[in-house]
DNA sequence: GCTATTGTACTAAGTAGTTAATACAACAAT
DNA sequence: ATTGTTGTATTAACTACTTAGTACAATAGC
């Protein structure tokens, strides 16, 4: 399941959704260094650059950090993890109100399909 | 709400969502003609040839056709939008499941978040 | 102290998306 | 028949993303 890109979608930001979902399963835990930027690269068939740019981002958002030549770490501290968590979990959980309500659901509607959903798919 | 782009995705790409968001809540209804190319590009503050690119891609999914001379007009045949609507959803909701069940959430858990966002959030 | 690995930076080239400008053929309206 | 509007096509230029290749400074590990 592991690093699969759309087109339509610039990679680096693929990277991060899907780094953040990575931190915020457990794959990478707080404290815990990440491969190094050429490792990810390679993983994830991709250039460095496009990694780096994509870890880069996600320093500015205070997930990781770097030790200079020691490599990065997922940043510590309970808060951060259940932040990321219920933040994702909220941008989801909105599209999908979102873009329904565009189609012309409610909310009765909306929840009545998601129950479906979870019946008969998988 | 009209025509609002992000960045980070092509502009022809969002174009289509939101037109085909437009004809499954009836806002353009089948046989209807739709605004000229030059019409609807000066709507979305685009360029002509990216909002042709766009309706020429939903012409391939047979969503519209255009009459060389005469307009373009959203398909007829009550199939077609059912199925619009019906794969919209789908497409959306399956999305939500796929995504919350990476950060660790089980069929049960996402109905609950789904049914407190519907309570909480406006 | 040496070495390998780390993050980081830079330049060049290629590709895709976007815009601008222009042009043409077909036909509805007159 | 003429005119204006339609979809359509083409070319050029610009920007953003991606890749390739190279390089450097810092330091952990030995």
């Amino acid at each position: 399941m592991d690093w699969i890109f759309k087109e339509g979608q610039p990679i680096y930001t693929q990277i991060i959704a899907q780094l953040k979902i990575k931190i915020a399963n457990g794959t990478y835990k707080p404290g815990e260094k990440l491969p190094s930027v050429r490792e990810l690269a390679l993983a994830a068939a991709v250039n460095p650059n496009t990694m780096q740019r994509a870890l880069a981002e996600m320093e500015r958002e205070c997930l990781i950090f770097a030790e200079r030549t020691n490599g990065r770490f997922v940043t510590e501290g309970g808060e951060v993890l259940d932040n990321l968590k219920r933040t994702l979990a909220e941008e989801f959980i909105g599209d999908l109100f979102q873009n329904l309500k565009k189609i012309g659901l409610d909310n009765e509607e909306i929840i009545a399909a998601v129950n479906q959903w979870a019946k008969e798919e998988q």
